[in-house]
RNA sequence: GUGGGUAUAGCUCAGUUGGUUAGAGCGCCAGAUUGUGGCUCUGGAGGCCGUCGGUUCGAAUCCGACUAUCCACCCCA
């Protein structure tokens, strides 16, 4: 128990980090292009934040939520999702009196206490963007843009874009009464989890992979017709901006995000991932989540990323990148006086930009260079007393087996001047 | 939360109808080569056979529960 880590939750070790820093790399690069900056919010937040942002009766609020009372008796959740959090932090700071639209991005790690699966953590990371206070759909399309931009600039492979509106509250109040007038009469014929989905969200019964709903949902009313007409205005114009864009993407009206908060434009990233984990990114817009949490009416969007997910992708397509954590230098040592000579003369090393390592495990030299191989070090020095005396070494170039006498206060320069 | 698969060395996996001291490859350490790595050869370390209980003269092997993990569903990134 003491060695195990709990469930759904990965350490990431060293010789992994390197991919969390260049995937976050690029975020931060692709997001000061398109002018967004970061925000960092806490891990956790009041519990109520999320029941009236993500919504109370979503499945993420209902059974998913790590929530505890503090020794304050203060009920506290671990954030399931970043919007809750930026939002509040938005109203908290007014940033809505400084320049509008507000567009932020983070990386942050989220908990849901899940049944972990392939792509599916308790703890999981995201990378997600907001904007505040831009109702027009130029933006939906900038962030839509901004999330096909990261994705692939990290040459994630097959990805489809999905886009949908699912209208205001008002026309999508609508839409579910023509939806529950046409599934009545086939409300036997639904799966158990349909059944269930008639009363409290026959939207999602469009998003039934058994085969049966699928039949029946093929021929049901389509949202898109039934949107108001403001509502569909927009949505024609991000799909022009889109296509301005050079954006491609596909029109799909059984999306349905199941965050409370959405509205008008929804959109996902797909891939061809093995297992049914696909959706690499899901966002949309959520006109009324600032007034929900108390603020003025101020429309909302953006998109969460599943950075695990897109490690996945990468790795199973074969493009995740090598990256280079070599040391520049090995240097070995024989006797005692070699051995305290080296940490000046490695002080000095790192002090001029050179990664230098050396044996701290008292190894034969013969053991010290194939230590020195194991850790793919650039080069390897070995000094001794004649070293040490003359000043000079033989530099060993590990990739050639080349080896050059070199004074040793020319070391730092010569390596310098190859990397 | 529901359903299914799996659990043996650091890693990937063998292990016969239940039988005495549990194996291989890779990796790790050392030596062959006492001031120079990679190749080769030789040797060595490393196991509560996931945990607990049951059946049996005897269990890594059969049964049960638990835990972990993987897969599918639900849901989501």
């Amino acid at each position: 128990m003491l060695t195990k880590a709990p469930r759904g939750t990965n350490d990431i070790l060293p010789r992994d980090v390197a991919k969390w820093h260049y995937i976050e790399e690029t975020t931060k690069r692709i997001c000061k292009n398109y002018g967004f900056s970061e925000i960092r919010t806490p891990v956790f937040e009041h519990t109520e934040l999320f029941e009236r942002g993500v919504g109370d009766t979503t499945d993420v609020v209902q059974k998913e939520m790590y929530t505890f009372l503090d020794k304050g008796d203060r009920s506290i959740t671990l954030r399931p999702e970043g919007t809750a959090g930026a939002a509040r932090a938005f109203l908290e700071h007014n940033l809505y009196a400084e320049a509008l639209p507000s567009k932020l991005f983070y990386n942050i790690s989220c908990y849901r206490y899940e049944k972990p699966q392939a792509g599916r953590l308790r703890e999981f990371h995201q990378f997600g963007v907001e904007c505040y206070g831009a109702k027009g759909p130029a933006i939906d399309a900038e962030i839509i843009c901004l999330a096909g931009s990261v994705l692939n600039t990290l040459k994630v492979p097959g990805l489809k874009l999905n886009i949908n509106s699912i209208g205001c509250p008002t026309c999508r109040g609508k839409y579910n009464e023509v939806l529950r007038g046409y599934f009545a009469s086939h409300l036997d014929t639904l799966c158990e989890t349909c059944k269930g989905r008639y009363e409290k969200n026959p939207l999602r019964i469009l998003d039934c992979k058994s085969p049966v709903c699928k039949g029946i949902g093929e021929k049901a009313p389509m949202l898109l017709d039934y949107i108001c007409d403001e509502c569909s205005e927009h949505f024609e114009s991000v799909k022009k901006y889109l296509e301005a864009s050079g954006v491609e993407y596909n029109v799909d009206p059984t999306i349905v995000r199941g965050l409370d908060y959405y509205t008008k434009t929804v959109f996902e990233f797909k891939t061809q991932l093995e297992g049914t984990q696909g959706t690499v990114c899901g966002g949309g817009r959520y006109d009324g989540l600032i007034e929900e949490l108390g603020g003025a009416p101020l429309p909302g969007i953006g998109f969460g990323m599943g950075v695990e997910r897109i490690i996945l992708a990468m790795e199973a397509a074969g493009v995740m990148p090598e990256f280079d954590t070599a040391p520049d230098l090995f240097v070995a040592t024989i006797g005692e006086k070699a051995d305290v000579f080296s940490m000046g003369l490695i002080k000095k090393l790192r002090e001029e930009n050179v990664s230098v390592i050396r044996d701290y495990l008292d190894r034969s030299l013969k053991a010290q260079m194939k230590y020195s191989d194991k850790m793919n070090a650039r080069y390897s020095v070995v000094l001794g007393d004649t070293e040490i005396e003359e000043g000079k070494a033989k530099l060993k170039n590990m990739a050639t087996g080349e080896a050059n006498e070199v004074a040793l206060c020319d070391i730092a320069k010569i390596i310098n001047e190859n990397k």
